[in-house]
RNA sequence: GGCUCCAUCGUCUAUCGGUUAGGACGCGACCCUUUCAAGGUCGAGAGACGGGUUCGAUUCCCGUUGGAGCUACCA
């Protein structure tokens, strides 16, 4: 059993905050000559993430678009009060509305009329009763694999279970599953904190590394292998993929026959004594599996569709049923909510609780996030991963409020959200089993509302950085210009859906130097003699305001336009161009006061220069 | 192939069996207007198909079709 422990010996990114397990160790031989989870490597934050990206002290200022009737629960419970016997008894359960609501709350969204007839032969059906969770608080986690960065749909994932923690006064665990020794990297690690960090859906107590559990998980294969819920199976990998290579090749789907793995008393101490590596497989059991899934309702596999499956591998390390199941009982974890790719393994899942004697948590599977081609979402389809939009200039609370709203709903029209009205509103039972697509123009158009909706000061607070990054000024400079700052964003964001874009639209403002833009110049200044003259006439009426206001430039100079018997727009356009260089920008008398009094007119000055000039 | 899940406008979705099937994104038009946005008004746009159950099905059931996921000593 030696080599159970080299795999350990890797540089730990483990903090290990699991609680310790009663369960001991099966035999002192099976004992660990060191502790695998021990020497602590503090690359990484223990908890939370940087302190400086925590958020979530807002206070709940809700932006709701439309009007937020209540929920639609009554109505569906209704439907849902039809259902079988089985529903019943699982409603019968619920605690009584007025004790801990996240008892009351989780409940069955669909339940087919009749029930569904898996093995008509069969009696042995086991129910697992999902409500009836002794939990007094719920404890929900997520448990994503450190092989890439954080995908939009862990993201998702991750937010509806911390979604799920806040409003019902639970914990959020986090869980890196880096048994996968191959595709686990430090780099992807930090990845995901750094998602996680920026998206702001901090966890609770520490991070918990599933490589750092390795001992638990052989503890419990072994202690299977006692009860006799699971078997050593010597039959070399390499035999099983000939064989299974062979069934495919007749078109037959492949199930582990435990008759190979039937051995006579003296075989088996055979192969003990001549220390034959094995393999532990779970003995399936007759009958079927079934759970009341918060998003699907019932769902049942067959148990003899389900082959007797690894759960320990030949050189000792678990395989990720096991380490799952392994690491939530550990963990307290009362609801499992995952993306519904995982629906499968359930059925594994539970007869693996039961074996250990554990409670079963109740299960919730999200829809995958589909790319527009209806595939799961991947590369192919662009930007995946967190981070790409957070470099895209895309605003956290934006992302959270679209994701949410993908593969979720408040039930009514309710669309641009802040987290605290997330918070306030999200429902298991909002919860939507069809595959979303993830549409980017609607992300976009989200991060717009956000933008335009967020307290000044606070895109302030973000932007600076941005226009410092951008060499447009320094954050001690924009601090210092606060109130005038604010009021250049108030300009740029309305029209801006990325904060990039707030950016690129900013430089007018900030440069002293303007470049006329070819296209503005031909298009507005056709006529550079007669522009010259409008310009100056413009400046002069400018120059001689006693004010420096937009109502009062505005009047003065749609009076001039009278007089000289043009349109406002022959006078504002060309304006523009001498003033931001573009033929786009915001109002003119914004630009007018934001640039300032002497600056504005040293431009269109320079404008008038630059059109009288023989070029 | 087997198992499982899913199915309302192009996309995200609402609908307690009775609605002119509502909203949002995107698209088009118009309004506002000094440009661009934002905003406002209007428009085009959906119940996959076939059977049941029912006085009445988008809604409940079955099937078909289509899509997706899983099918490892990966996670």
């Amino acid at each position: 059993m030696i080599h159970v422990w080299r795999i350990l010996g890797r540089p730990a990114l483990a903090i290990r905050a699991s609680p310790t397990r009663e369960t001991a160790v099966t035999s002192a031989s099976n004992a660990a000559p060191d502790c695998p989870g021990g020497a602590p490597a503090a690359t990484f934050p223990p908890r939370c993430g940087p302190a400086g990206l925590r958020r979530r002290a807002r206070s709940s200022s809700c932006w709701i678009s439309r009007a937020s009737s209540d929920r639609r629960g009554v109505g569906r419970d209704g439907r849902e009060a039809e259902g079988t016997g089985l529903l019943n008894r699982h409603r019968g359960s619920t605690p009584i509305a007025g004790s801990n609501p996240a008892l009351s709350v989780p409940r069955v969204r669909r339940i087919p009329a009749g029930p569904r007839v898996i093995s008509p032969g069969i009696s042995r059906a086991s129910v697992v009763m999902t409500s009836a969770s002794p939990a007094s608080r719920p404890r929900v986690r997520f448990a994503p694999s450190p092989t890439g960065f954080l995908h939009v749909g862990g993201a998702r994932t991750a937010l509806f279970n911390w979604l799920y923690a806040k409003k019902y006064d639970g914990d959020f665990l986090l869980r890196i599953e880096d048994t996968d020794r191959q595709r686990s990297t430090e780099d992807s690690t930090r990845a995901i904190f750094d998602g996680l960090a920026w998206l702001g859906l901090t966890w609770d107590e520490e991070v918990v590394y599933q490589g750092a559990n390795v001992a638990q998980h052989y503890a419990d294969a072994h202690r299977l292998l006692e009860t006799g819920a699971a078997y050593r199976d010597f039959t070399p990998p390499s035999v099983i993929e000939t064989l299974r290579a062979e069934a495919e090749a007749k078109g037959e789907g492949f199930r582990f026959d435990r008759s190979l793995a039937a051995y006579s008393e003296s075989e088996l101490a055979a192969k003990l004594a001549a220390g034959e590596p094995y393999a532990i497989r779970f003995r399936v059991p007759e009958g079927h599996t079934e759970w009341i899934d918060l998003v699907h309702g019932r769902i049942a596999f067959p148990n003899k569709d389900i082959e007797d499956f690894v759960i320990l591998r030949s050189d000792g390390t678990p395989v990720y049923n096991l380490a799952v199941v392994s690491d939530d009982i550990a963990a307290r974890v009362t609801l499992v909510m995952r993306g519904d790719d995982h629906i499968s393994n359930t059925p594994k899942q539970i007869l693996l609780y039961r074996a250990l004697g554990a409670h079963v948590p109740e299960f919730a599977h999200v829809p995958m996030i589909h790319g527009t081609d209806g595939k799961k979402l991947s590369k192919r389809h662009g930007a995946t991963a967190v981070g790409d939009y957070q470099h895209q200039g895309m605003l956290p609370q934006a992302m959270l409020n679209f994701l949410a709203l993908l593969g979720w709903s408040t039930g009514d029209d309710t669309e641009v959200m802040t987290l605290d009205e997330l918070v306030a509103r999200f429902d298991t039972r909002g919860l939507h089993a069809k595959a979303a697509i993830f549409d980017t123009k609607k992300l976009e158009w989200m991060n717009g509302q956000h933008l335009a909706r967020l307290p000044i000061a606070e895109l302030a607070t973000l932007m600076a950085p941005l226009f410092e990054r951008a060499g447009l000024a320094t954050v001690a400079d924009l601090t210092a210009r606060h109130e005038w700052f604010c009021g250049v964003l108030e300009l740029l964001r309305i029209r801006a859906r990325l904060t990039d874009e707030i950016v690129a639209q900013a430089g007018p403002f900030f440069t002293d130097a303007v470049e006329y833009d070819a296209d503005a110049v031909a298009k507005q200044w056709r006529d550079a003699a007669a522009t010259a003259d409008v310009l100056e006439a413009t400046h002069d009426a400018l120059a001689a305001l006693a004010t420096w206001e937009p109502a009062a430039m505005e009047e003065a100079l749609r009076q001039l336009a009278e007089q000289r018997g043009i349109s406002g727009g022959k006078v504002f356009q060309p304006l523009r161009v001498a003033l931001t260089g573009l033929t786009v920008s915001p109002g003119i008398f914004d630009v007018l006061l934001y640039v300032g009094r002497e600056r504005s007119l040293a431009r269109i000055l320079a404008a008038v220069g630059y059109l009288r000039s023989p070029a």
